[in-house]
DNA sequence: ATTAGTGCAAAAACTTTGCAATAGC
DNA sequence: GCTATTGCAAAGTTTTTGCACTAAT
């Protein structure tokens, strides 16, 4: 793995503490977690970073492929790990986990679609049940 | 296919004009409308329907699988077709196209997944260049 | 020196809520 | 008649924007 700080130059975007943070942060929260949560957790650390930093930092490591967005609610969730995984949503509590893609049984697309779509990846989303919202409980 | 308001009957919703209306609307529309562009169609033939009203009524509908939700951006987005379909979205213009799920490659997800995770479903979603975003174009 | 990036505050966009009036059962 | 549903307005949430300041190259 590249240093972030090489990641980030790689990325074409300038190094600094803020896309640090984020970055770091998004390696060891696998929670995928929304802009807010993420400002929440670095807010300790870096007292002086603003959620409209967040939010603007993770629009570039969106554009630049640094990180993926996640679409299970309507918040902007992301998730710092790009190489191919699927997701598994609870359909209790909201909570997402990574699946491996090889319990998928396909590890490619079709090239092409009809309408002339050209296919340049794919991902699955599962609906599930967690064990702890199937054992009774609700929400964690 | 079932009429529409006994298919409302069957969902335990009562039936009224606004709903058989976005009942219509989302047979009609299959651009994968957002709450707010269905109001802009319906407004014109239903000129007291209130914004509010969708979404309410989207949420009714949600919760009793007369449609899903899609999440390619932030917004509520809704398909009202149920059958397995899968969606490809255009990383250009953001448009949302229904592919068939047989070009998946797989039609069954696994029961389980590891984590003790209960399967009952599963969605696909292609990244795609759609036809006019690579003909040199941009969004529409 | 240049220009990208930050942080603040304000605005915009989207969604939910409370409630009185209305309409389905 | 009883209760779900509607429509309005108001509030809540999430995200974006403008801009002066700061820091990376």
């Amino acid at each position: 793995m590249l240093q972030r700080a090489e990641r980030l130059r790689q990325a074409g975007l300038r190094v600094t503490a803020p896309r640090l943070a984020i970055l770091a942060a998004l390696e060891a929260d696998r929670t995928h977690p929304t802009a807010e949560q993420l400002f929440d957790t670095l807010r300790r650390a870096h007292p002086s970073l603003s959620l409209s930093t967040v939010y603007k930092t993770l629009e570039s490591f969106l554009s630049t492929g640094l990180c993926r967005r996640i679409n299970s609610d309507g918040s902007l969730r992301v998730d710092g790990t790009t190489h191919d995984h699927d997701h598994a949503v609870c359909r209790g509590c909201g909570r997402v986990f990574d699946v491996d893609r090889r319990h998928a049984g396909v590890t490619e697309p079709p090239a092409k679609l009809p309408h002339g779509l050209a296919v340049s990846g794919f991902r699955i989303e599962y609906d599930v049940i967690c064990a702890s919202c199937r054992g009774g409980g609700g929400a964690p």
